[in-house]
DNA sequence: CATTGCACGTGTACCG
DNA sequence: CGGTACACGTGCAATG
């Protein structure tokens, strides 16, 4: 009766949303109050193991097992008191929103008929938003750990569009360079022969280090190398001489052509 | 008056919530209903130029300029429909949300002192969810237009996280063969490499190449040599003696210690 | 009809 | 206290 209150529960109250309220996870089996388990907001998108498949229908909507039940009590908890105490202007507006099947024109008649139907979509909605959550956590899983460290859905979004121009990025200039050698590689083949270069003549470049770490001395002769490599333009090795003793080691190289080289 | 109906404009229902409705494009002003302008669902996402920066504050909440006010017309028409008639049970439980301030605990006396904080929230969440439909839209804007068809939230990450693990797979597939074809560029050449393992102490490894390409040649040794010096475990290089030729090139290295050198 | 998807306003938790 | 972020239930549009 008294349908004031705006009637949270404007049927009967007993067994009104049998099925939502076991949708809550508050099965009326289990005296136990579920214990209560905050478990924190989403727990900062687990990432879970890569899961490449499988993430169909099995383990999914496992996640939420005890976690934001503690909501759910309370609403439930609120309704009821609702209920119970006949007074108490609790104004608590959108709780599960009566609106008994969004039938805006008339308040009466039809009253038990289409109930289901609301139930069912309070749960596809539901297994969309936990559908959602699970696309977040599993590119937010495969994102460098430096970006999208504040882990929330706007973060992992503009990360991932980051993320995914740095690769596209990475990829096309790879590819470029893949290209690019094996293109050279092609082309040089053919070129043979014009070792016999205009103004440039013959010279030898040295190179000596006095230290006593081959393996140092090795990196700076393979920079040299590196270098010498890089130009491209005109530009040939004859000959390389090396010898590493006890009080240093010292490198001749012998090029044909003009450079500049300037070792900084 | 009379507090029944859960009182969807409690207060004056005159001014009650000119903010919140001016900021649902409903302003007084403009007698002309604004014209109807469905506009569609979001527009599929419409792709937007790249854009690279300047999303950050401009022209930023320009998309929804005509568009879903359809829905706030019938929200503030259904509003004062219930303000009008006074019967009329029309259960609307969640359009605006009386709520008067969250504050479940009594519902009389501190009536107009916070009003414009619950806007305020209102238009933060409002914007905090175009700024997220900003970042689907940006992250489907280089998503190849082949996957996430649908161009739904869901289908967006999903496309995303597909997009990225393909992203990288080539990327890894992409340098590997890279770095291959660097190896092998001249696969003309006979690496003749002295892969004597055991406990070989001094020895000499001989690397011939037949190509007269100096330049693949020098590649070739700054590979062999970064390789050498890679091993830093117990191997020490004690010569380097290089002859570039007109038929070929030849490289002899000597060392000490043991190594396994597996010239793939 | 039923279904999918989205935006909305709200309540709550966490952080300065 | 205000700020941010999330899940929630709901209404509406569009698609079968």
């Amino acid at each position: 009766m008294d349908p004031f209150y705006f009637g949270p529960d404007q049927l009967d109250a007993a067994a009104v949303d049998e099925d939502y309220l076991t949708s809550l996870g508050l099965v009326v089996l289990s005296p136990e109050p579920v214990a209560p388990l905050p478990g924190g907001a989403f727990e900062a998108y687990q990432r879970r193991a890569p899961a490449l498949l499988e993430h169909s229908l099995q383990t999914m909507s496992r996640r939420y097992s005890g976690e934001h039940n503690m909501h759910r009590r309370m609403f439930s908890y609120l309704r009821r008191v609702a209920h119970d105490a006949g007074a108490a202007v609790v104004a608590a507006p959108a709780f599960p929103a009566p609106a008994r099947e969004s039938v805006p024109g008339f308040g009466v008649g039809t009253s038990q008929a289409p109930r289901s139907s609301r139930f069912r979509n309070i749960m596809r909605e539901r297994l969309r938003r936990e559908r959602l959550s699970q696309g977040f956590a599993d590119l937010h899983a495969l994102l460098p750990h430096g970006a999208s460290s504040k882990g929330g859905k706007n973060d992992i979004v503009g990360a991932a569009a980051g993320y995914v121009r740095e690769l596209v990025a990475r990829k096309e200039q790879l590819s470029a360079r893949n290209q690019e050698l094996l293109e050279k590689a092609a082309s040089r083949w053919k070129q043979q022969g014009g070792t016999r270069s205009g103004v440039g003549r013959g010279m030898v470049v040295k190179v000596q280090a006095e230290s006593q770490d081959h393996s140092m001395a090795l990196g700076a002769f393979v920079r040299v190398l590196q270098r010498l490599k890089a130009m491209e333009a005109g530009l040939q090795v004859t000959a390389i001489r090396t010898r590493f003793s006890a009080g240093g080691v010292w490198m001749n190289i012998g090029v044909e052509g003009q450079f500049l080289l300037s070792l900084t």
